[in-house]
DNA sequence: GATCTATGTGATCACTGTTCACATATAATA
DNA sequence: TATTATATGTGAACAGTGATCACATAGATC
């Protein structure tokens, strides 16, 4: 993780910390994530880390951003995946949103606390404009381009009842002595029973 | 706000303390909210809290449980109202979860952060049980005494969708730029959208 | 009135994010 | 190659944080 030569130089220190946010927040969770703590595991001043970030915040920003680009990734394997074996692809998409969340909650977490982030900043908006419409797809696949801030109702029912599922396992009382499994059979079913309502006409 | 007679005895700092927290959440955000702050808004010493609350923790999770409990009480007044005037009681208790996570920010998220409170207090989950029994109940007026844990999908899919619209408005991209009716309206037209799927038999 | 208990205080601790003058390494230039 | 210039890392500070503890003070009880 070091460059040979030199001590001094570490080289490639804003991808390492954000490694390390990775890993702290992943065994401790996101409250545990300090820039010191960081500095200590990359093995570096905590002092440096402002060299690349101008604020705790900005890590943290940078952090959401690849947890959006990852979940945007995972969900776009589980569409391709879904269309090569003709299974439903909104439902595999939106699994793998679900999936995520409970993997990785602290992942999750990080990508929607507005007061923890500068949401404002492009590459996050990037990131979760390219999820939005990755949801989108998995949803419809005749919207593709479309402005990411105007969702049909339909549209709109589909992320908020997966994320709000998802939601509800991570931060929520929903099923919290349950594993892994019995969750996903619950998002199963809830997602199941929302066809109804999706492959309606809209009024 | 305090004693007549004395200055050193608070006599309701407890309750105090929360107001306080009630007060900067809602002016400078959850984050903002700090032990010395609390006590220095009620006019008393920083180390004084923790005659009242073990932890910071334990206040933020008294803090969660009375907007648990608050957020109760505006979803059963809606339920009530629409009844009486033969209003749809579903629509009414959702939109009142969603305005309320519209107009008090801060308190939905204190609400639902595994992470800063301690989710496991009784308190805090009867008054999250209570809740969710208000959600049931707004939905479906057959189920009452339920064990809270147990949803059907259409259950979960209504608390779910409801429960995710909200966190998207509060903590995502969705509609950011928008004013609180034009959300209200897209709450509606989504709380519609999942008509079909929750008169339909369940399979 | 004396004692007991509940409640508030002040000093202090380790830890946090942040800054800044300084040190060191790499790159560019001569 | 020698000398700059620039990027990157350091160490010592700073105020602010949650937390603890001996101590002070009030109200309640006898």
């Amino acid at each position: 993780m070091r460059k040979k030569k030199s001590d001094y130089h570490h080289g490639n220190l804003a991808e390492s910390l954000l490694i390390a946010v990775d890993e702290i927040a992943t065994r401790f969770g996101l409250e545990a994530v300090t820039l010191r703590a960081c500095a200590k595991l990359v093995g570096v001043s905590p002092s440096s880390a402002f060299r690349h970030y101008a604020d705790k915040r900005s890590l943290l920003t940078a952090f959401a951003t690849r947890a959006l680009l990852q979940l945007a990734d995972e969900m776009d394997q589980a569409k391709r995946t879904a269309n090569d074996s003709g299974d439903d692809a909104f439902m595999a998409v939106a699994l793998a949103y679900i999936e995520f969340a409970l993997d990785k909650p602290a992942f999750f977490r990080a990508m929607w606390r507005e007061e923890t982030i500068y949401c404002e900043d492009e590459h996050y908006l990037a990131a979760a404009n390219k999820l939005s419409r990755h949801l989108k797809s998995g949803f419809a696949d005749t919207i593709d381009d479309a402005d990411p801030d105007s969702f049909s109702a339909q549209e709109l029912l589909a992320w908020s009842s997966v994320h709000g599922l998802a939601n509800l396992f991570v931060d929520g009382p929903v099923a919290r002595g349950n594993d892994k499994s019995e969750k996903m059979a619950m998002a199963r079913g809830m997602i199941k029973a929302t066809a109804p309502s999706l492959t309606s006409v809209a009024q």
